[in-house]
RNA sequence: GGGCAAUUAGCGCAGCUGGUUCAGAGCAUCUCCCUUACAAGGAGAGGGUCGGGGGUUCGAAUCCCUCAUUGCCCACCA
């Protein structure tokens, strides 16, 4: 069969993943092995493949297929999480596109289209990353909100609430008027922004009692309506809810206020004026509005000084009733109008422009978030906090890098109470069911809650009658003076089932102390992006210590975040965020892993360029070229030629070490240094120098290569099926092509299940790498004086060389020869002239050239190399005749410095010797 | 405002606890070669005062201080 010269992909890859799949390779049950355990971050169940997903997920193929390889029980749980609030939005979006508002619909009707859609484009992910190659095993294809995942995430929330973890509070909470729900802080993403900063007036209400103190600091302002402190504002739509005026008690410009009281301009209310060291003396004029209702430190404020507090905004983001004015109005529009109104009523001191942060919703990039008082559900954090802490600063868990761990411990150490229910139902719907014996007020501040929460409605009925006994004499019912219970009608926050993943997966909350949880957890390795460290890294850990008394892993790898060549992240509006399956079809999914991960050292960033993608394509073409080589060759059955033996030998010892290396890197997650090193042995060592070393010469009759004897073919192909498996975790595809065909394959049979097992490399075998790298010096030394003069490499040239019994010229002679196309190679004491020649260490090499030398370039050469090596010696004299050195400096070192003293003075003589020649 | 990291060749990076793996590979660049596996290839070559300045030391890319620039995280200054 005739063989394409160049390798494709798409002809390979659907045939061996389906194979795989065939042969359940990527199925994992307990057994006597040891596990190797790997959790995939679930994606948005409605998403698609990025390249953030494709850099995360080869990194993971490559860590299980590694320890697939390594002979232990490889398991990688995919699935997918249903990510509430993004999922949400996208099927308000598309039923708003049909007409349709979500208020109009049931909880009901609402959720068959949110599963609708989840069915529709639900796992679409999922089947993208098959063709990446990932080994996944999909029997265990898991979704967040499916049953089991879906009841272990109630049976906790059961379980915490019963802990007294979690409890109910009216806080200010961070609110998205779009989504309408409430988010946690961690939800929340600060942007800078340039703005305006409104300076407004507020008159005092009582002039008659103000005594204008004289030759104070006090900096009063009056006009001919009266006197006025100014507020400095980025937010004069709230002023509605004001409910003080706040100032420093120290700030001496603001003394005049004391006690006094002033009016909201346009809303005319009257409010007094009050006295907190929080307020900064230096900003704006150091008088602060106080709006109790829609800031967490006026809140804050509120409290301690008994304010009254107006809401003035709907859920939606809208002005509500209690303002009084603007009502029904969005708050963007009503800042734009407010300030004109102020303006005009002559209300307004002056604006400027200023920078502030604001905050927007994570989910919802382009919505301001909205404090807002709201009773919510909160998971207590302090517990957590302590147990999550101490696995990871005491080494328990790693995270690479390291740098993490300080980020994680401030974190955890500074932690707030996580806000848990959220606004939605696309979710888990919380567990509580609240008792109504009558009406109940929607007023948060409303009379004290009555519920129960339990896993079942049934079990909450149970629940109800034991904690008020009250109920027992109501008849049971919506019927008059009956009483009912009402499920709450939140949801919970995705990361809430999240964190829960490593356990879940394994159905080890409902299920405790299962064969699988015992088998599989703690899993090994966790790969993920540091931007969810807080989000799900951090609260896995802590409910893996609650509820195993365990870790959830033992590695967490940080990847970097993708970037495009000029360090942009990729994204949509800037076009510059390429088509992963596209990438696959163009360059096959094993030169896009290869080109990911070229760029991916841990921790860094990636900087992406398709030119990487190409790279691993020419690998890969690169490795299909040495197979067709390979195959090519007949064996004979003929005695093995010496060079043949030892280039074996070397080559198998230079596999040895080269693979002890890349599994060290491998142990400290330096993968893209590990692709490194398989790509150089393969390319280097393997194409470059060992197949020239052994390729047989070509037999012109026959018009074929000559058939190479036996023992060195078989030899060539069990390294061949070695460099497979070395590079196979990389590279799936084209290396279960390959070794398919090495080994004539028997139905059932992979590299995927194979093993390697090489012993650890010896000191014979540093001895041997060394011999040929000396080799591959003189041999890069001859084509190198071949380039210089321009002399075609089938030329047969002659190679002086030192008489040195043991060099390599005599070692190698066989290899040398073949290698640089000599004819011989002469020992001599001298070298002839009329030659050019070259060092390796210390050793000179010589070419005769007879007419072609050109001896002053020769000369020149050679005195400007003597030049060099006379300031390099007289700078170690130097450092050898510094006493301090010479007492100071171990003996090793001081003894090196002579070596180097005195081959640079060799290497002088040598190239005196040649000049001296040279000028005859 | 606090914290963390980075700064080494045109580019993205490696250089562990100070001394032969010390100034490195890869890509890119340049030169030559369509040689019977591969031009998606081969052979060869050039290229860096290790961000600036100071210090410690016999000796610093490596340790310390300082400045500069960049990035990230955290934080309720309106």
């Amino acid at each position: 069969m005739e063989l394409a010269t160049k390798y494709n992909p798409s002809e390979v890859e659907g045939k061996w993943y389906q194979y795989w799949l065939d042969n359940k390779f990527f199925a994992s049950k307990p057994d006597g092995r040891e596990p190797y355990t790997i959790v995939i971050p679930p994606p948005n169940v409605t998403g698609v493949l990025h390249m953030g997903h494709m850099l995360n997920n080869t990194i993971q193929d490559i860590l299980i297929r590694k320890a697939r390889l390594d002979g232990k029980n490889a398991c990688w749980v995919p699935g997918t999480d249903h990510a509430s609030i993004a999922t949400e939005a996208k099927v308000v979006n598309r039923l708003a596109e049909q007409g349709i508002k979500k208020l109009d619909l049931t909880r009901e009707e609402f959720l068959k289209h949110a599963w609708d859609w989840t069915h529709e484009h639900g796992g679409i992910i999922l089947k993208q990353l098959r063709r990446l190659g990932a080994s996944c095993d999909w029997d265990r294809t898991s979704f967040t909100m499916d049953q089991v995942r879906s009841e272990s995430v109630l049976r906790v929330f059961c379980d915490l609430y019963d802990k007294g973890l979690i409890y109910r509070g009216l806080r200010m909470v961070n609110w998205d008027p779009k989504a309408q729900t409430a988010l946690s802080n961690i939800e929340v993403i600060y942007r800078e922004e340039k703005s305006k900063l409104y300076h407004l007036k507020y008159y005092v209400a009582d002039p008659e009692n103000l005594e204008i103190p004289e030759n104070t600091d006090n900096i009063i302002h009056k006009d001919e309506r009266g006197y006025y402190a100014v507020v400095a504002t980025t937010r004069p739509e709230t002023i509605m809810g004001d409910t003080a005026m706040c100032i420093n008690p120290k700030d001496p410009k603001n003394q005049w206020l004391k006690g006094h009281k002033v009016i909201v301009p346009l809303v005319g209310r009257v409010i007094p004026v009050i006295e907190d060291r929080y307020v900064d003396i230096e900003f704006g004029t150091g008088c602060l509005k106080v709006t109790p209702a829609h800031d967490v430190n006026d809140y804050n404020l509120g409290k301690t000084h008994n304010l009254e507090t107006i809401d003035i905004f709907n859920p939606d983001g809208t002005i509500s009733q209690a303002a009084g004015m603007y009502v029904g109005m969005d708050r963007t529009d009503v800042r734009r109008q407010i300030a004109v109104d102020l303006q005009e009523a002559g209300l307004m001191d002056h604006i400027e422009d200023y920078e502030n942060k604001v905050g927007y919703s994570e989910r919802n990039p382009d919505v301001a978030v909205e404090p807002r008082l709201c009773m919510q559900w909160y998971l207590s954090m302090k517990h957590f906090a302590e147990i999550a802490l101490p696995p990871v600063l005491e080494g328990k868990i790693k995270f690479h890098p390291q740098k993490y761990v300080t980020t994680y411990r401030n974190w955890l150490e500074n932690i707030d109470d996580w806000c848990i229910s959220r606004q939605l139902w696309w979710g888990h719907r919380i567990p509580a069911y609240y008792i109504e014996t009558k009406p109940l007020s929607d007023s948060p501040e409303g009379e004290e809650e009555r519920f129960v929460v339990a896993l079942t409605e049934e079990e909450a009925y149970k629940k109800a009658l034991e904690k008020y006994p009250d109920l027992k004499a109501l008849p049971s019912g919506s019927g008059e003076g009956g009483w009912t219970l009402r499920h709450d009608e939140d949801a919970l926050d995705t990361w809430f089932s999240s964190w829960l993943w490593p356990i879940s997966l394994f159905d080890g909350i409902n299920n405790p102390g299962n064969e699988e949880i015992k088998y599989y957890y703690p899993t090994a390795d966790l790969v993920t992006g540091p931007d969810i460290i807080f989000f799900w890294v951090a609260r896995m850990i802590m409910a893996g210590e609650e509820y195993l008394g365990d870790v959830p892993f033992r590695n967490v790898y940080f990847t970097g975040i993708v970037r495009d060549s000029l360090g942009r992240k990729m994204s949509k509006q800037l076009g510059n965020s390429p088509d992963p399956i596209g990438l696959i079809d163009k360059y096959g999914a094993d030169g896009v892993r290869m080109g990911m991960l070229l760029a991916a050292p841990a921790g860094n960033d990636i900087l992406f360029d398709e030119a990487l993608c190409e790279q691993g394509r020419n690998f890969c073409n690169k490795m299909w070229n040495a197979f067709r080589l390979i195959k090519g060759w007949e064996s004979a059955d003929i005695q093995q030629p010496s060079l043949n033996s030892h280039a074996i030998a070397w080559m198998q010892a230079r596999i040895r070490t080269d693979v002890a290396e890349i599994n060290d890197l491998y142990g400290k997650y330096r993968l893209n240094e590990a692709l490194m090193a398989v790509f150089k042995l393969f390319t280097d060592e393997f194409s470059g120098w060992y197949l020239e070393m052994i390729k047989p010469e070509y037999d012109r009759d026959r018009n074929c290569p000559k058939p190479l004897d036996k023992a060195t073919l078989d030899a060539t192909l069990d390294i061949f099926g070695q460099l497979m498996q070395v590079i196979h975790p990389f590279m799936p595809f084209i290396t279960e092509e390959l070794y398919q065909h090495i080994t004539e394959r028997k139905e059932g049979e992979s590299i995927m299940i194979s093993t390697l097992k090489l012993d650890a490399p010896s000191e014979l075998d540093a001895k041997l790498i060394a011999i040929y790298e000396e080799g591959k010096q003189v041999i890069s030394g001859v084509r190198a004086v071949r380039q210089q003069k321009n002399i075609s490499p089938r030329e047969p040239l002659v190679l002086e060389a030192p008489q040195i019994a043991d060099g390599v010229a005599v070692l190698l002679s066989d290899t040398v020869i073949k290698m640089a196309g000599l004819s011989e190679i002469k020992l001599v004491d001298r070298k002839s002239e009329g030659t050019q020649s070259f060092l390796v260490g210390t050793d000179e090499y010589a070419v005769p050239l007879g007419s072609l030398i050109d001896t002053d370039a020769e000369i020149r050469k050679a005195e400007a190399e003597i030049q060099r090596l006379q300031g390099f010696k007289t700078g170690i004299e130097k450092k050898l005749g510094n006493e301090r050195f010479v007492q100071n400096a171990p003996a090793q070192v001081v003894e090196l410095e002579r070596k180097k003293l005195s081959d640079a003075e060799s290497k002088i003589a040598a190239l005196q010797e040649t000049i001296k020649s040279l000028k005859g």
